[in-house]
Formats: structure tokens, sequence, C-alpha cells
DNA sequence: GCCCAGGTGGGTA
DNA sequence: TACCCACATGGG
């Protein structure tokens, strides 16, 4: 579990450390992000919208089979191939232009080299993978944090939908602000980062997408407190 | 058979 | 800025 030391914290400090500490006990470390090389979580980024979980690990696994999980192999399949190979993970023309559009942009900014563009400075690659079509802001910072081990975190529906159900924030709260919120009451620890949304991620697919009203909470019921005005 | 999913981009008002 | 819709398959 990474460690969470802070010295006078804020309401929104607490709030943030309790749940994060009761999703920590709830269910213990996540190991995420469960790629076998920094190509692949890029790949697993893109390929995640609207298809999570085993579809994606499909995809993934058809692409491995074909030998397409290294960037010049990839930018060597045909369109229609590699739309063929990612069909599980949903919207496969759509993610096979976008995957493309990547390993092209790799090629022609850093060689082709993916660790060369790991290096970047983070807001410059931040803006990089903005550019490029099909990679939004929770996509990029996916990228950031679980490929290039920056401390960003990652922001998603999941993450907007607990910490507002938790009162933490607002239901309407923009994702900039919601993102800078996060990350000005947390250690600017990756490993942290990467924790942390994977809990939420868990927790939402176990409980709360079954459950929308929050019926037995498996989170102790204390973390709220009245709502955040704004 | 219907609804929704860890998002993004294009269109419209 | 806010909302709608396509993308497309798969699971509940």
């Amino acid at each position: 579990m990474a460690r969470l030391a802070l010295k006078r914290p804020g309401p929104v400090r607490r709030r943030l450390v309790r749940l994060y500490e009761a999703l920590d006990r709830r269910y213990g470390p996540q190991g995420w992000w469960p790629g076998r090389s920094a190509f692949e979580i890029v790949v697993g980024a893109i390929l995640a919208p609207h298809a999570a979980g085993p579809e994606v690990e499909r995809a993934i696994a058809r692409l491995r089979s074909a030998g397409g999980l290294t960037p010049e192999r990839l930018a060597r399949l045909g369109p229609g191939r590699l739309a063929t190979l990612l069909g599980p993970s949903g919207a496969f023309r759509a993610k096979a232009r976008r995957l493309r559009a990547f390993v092209d942009y790799l090629a022609m900014r850093h060689d082709g080299r993916l660790r060369r563009m790991l290096r970047r400075p983070t807001s410059g690659l931040r803006e990089e993978l903005l550019a490029l079509p099909g990679i939004g802001p929770e996509t990029a910072d996916a990228i950031l944090l679980y490929a290039a081990g920056r401390p960003v975190f990652v922001v998603d529906a999941y993450t907007r939908r607990i910490l507002a159900r938790h009162r933490i924030v607002a239901p309407t709260v923009a994702h900039a602000r919601l993102q800078a919120l996060i990350m000005a009451n947390l250690p600017h620890d990756p490993a942290l980062f990467g924790e942390y949304h994977a809990l939420l991620v868990r927790v939402a697919k176990e409980h709360c997408r079954t459950r929308p009203r929050c019926e037995g909470c498996p989170l102790r019921p204390d973390l709220g407190g009245r709502p955040p005005r704004g």
C-alpha cells in the first residue's frame, strides 16, 4: 500500500485519504496497469473507452498473437487486418485509426522509439498526446501515469461519480478542476495515484455499477459530509 | 430486445 | 458552454 503521510490535512485531503484507506482495506493492492510493456499499456489505454476489462485484454491478446504489439509491427498491419484483430474491443475501425495515428506520430516525432517519447517532459508530452486523434485527457493521463510513471492523477467517470457520492466534490465539477483538486491534496506519488485510480475502478465495477443508489456501500458510511458548495 | 460501458470527436444551439 | 450522437461489440 502506498503510504499517505500528511501534515495538517484539510477537509478535502482528509476525505480523500479516508476514502483511499477504506478502499485499500477492502480490496488491497491492485497492481495496475496489467501491461507487459509500455507499448502494451499505451495500446490498452487507447482501446479502453467503452470496452473496459476483458474485451480490451482479448483484443490485446489477438494483437500479440498476430505479432502486432510493437510500434513498427503494428504499423505494418493493414487497416482491415488491424480492425479485425481489435474486434472484441468495440468501435474497432475507429480504434484501428487511433492506434495507427499513434504509431505514425511515434515514427515521425520520436524515431519510432517509445522510450524516447516517454522521456519527454510531462506537460509537453501531454500536449503532444492530446493533439492525436482519439486521445483525450483521460487516455493521455493514463499513458503519462502508467506508461511514463509520471505523477498525474487519472480522472474518469468513476472518479467523478464516487467522489461526488461521497460528497467530496460536486457532481458537475469540471474535469480539470477535479484533477487539480485531487492533485493539490495528495502526495505526487505515481504509485499512489496508480493504486488510487485502480481502486476506484474496482469498487465502481463491483459495486457502484450494479447499485446506482449506493445501497450497502462497502466503504465506510461516514466518509461523506455536507455537500460541497459550487 | 434493451441498455449501458474506465472516452473521444464532430455537430448543433 | 452544454448537449446530442456515432463509434460497435458484449454482457447483464
